[in-house]
DNA sequence: GGTTTGTTCTATAACTTATAGAGTATAGGC
DNA sequence: GCCTATACTCTATAAGTTATAGAACAAACC
């Protein structure tokens, strides 16, 4: 699993590392019951500090997409987008639209985006193609 | 104009306020040539500083979606999604929409949301229907 | 028992958020 | 022309956030 993270952006590192792990499970290289790396593993790997990695399971486990166990480490489990979720989700693509059609996208521009974007994601597991 | 500002929130006051207007102006309720309130008057609004709303003003200039002039305050400016803009602005949807993904909801769900969310947005002018 | 892993605690420097007051530029009235 | 109202601009400051750091603890596993 790569993790493409800018340390110079203004972007709170630990929210790219929450970010590109939630990309990588929409994607499906991180499946349901896929372990990721150890803290101080993945903090070795960028340079960073072990807290920081923290911080981004810790978000992941509060919205419920990893499972943290002491041994095990950290493990994508499925989850169930609940209706708070949607609402709040929701709200805040209602800003990340706004935005596009603010700055004069037409409404058929953004969808196609979205689509080409939704397409990109979860190449559908390899099944027995006969 | 009314914009839904939330003190307790967790997200800062001047980002929240962007974002209204940001709405707003993809609403209709603002369109070219509107004028914002001034700094001052929509700080006693909301019984905050003025300069937090200069800070919303100010990203939003940047964006090159308002213009701000000495005495005439704030006015919305027409704008062109450039090439820049529509990259960063889909590396910002990827992000969302895989969170959608993630927590489980299919792609035809997520498009049909942000359909619906754009459906919101921009009465169509209103124009000659013969 | 020792190793590996997450968890917790305290501490600290740099940056961000929100507030505050003084200063400066411009339009319009006298 | 000068004055005043208005609103943008600059500097300062307190509180909170981000990232780093070190130390120690707890549980699972070999």
């Amino acid at each position: 699993m790569i993790l493409n993270v800018d340390l110079a952006s203004e972007v709170p590192i630990y929210q790219q590392l929450r970010d590109r792990i939630v990309e990588a499970i929409a994607d499906g290289v991180l499946t349901e019951g896929s372990a990721l790396p150890a803290t101080r593993a993945l903090a070795a790997d960028f340079g960073i500090n072990f807290h920081t990695v923290n911080k981004a399971y810790d978000l992941l486990r509060q919205q419920g997409l990893i499972r943290l166990n002491r041994k095990t480490g950290a493990v994508v489990t499925p989850t169930v987008a609940d209706s708070p979720f949607r609402a709040q989700w929701t709200a805040r693509a209602r800003t990340l639209l706004a935005e596009a059609v603010a700055k004069g996208l037409s409404a058929d521009e953004v969808v196609t985006t979205c689509r080409s974007v939704l397409e990109s994601f979860a190449p559908p597991q390899p099944q027995d193609t006969p």
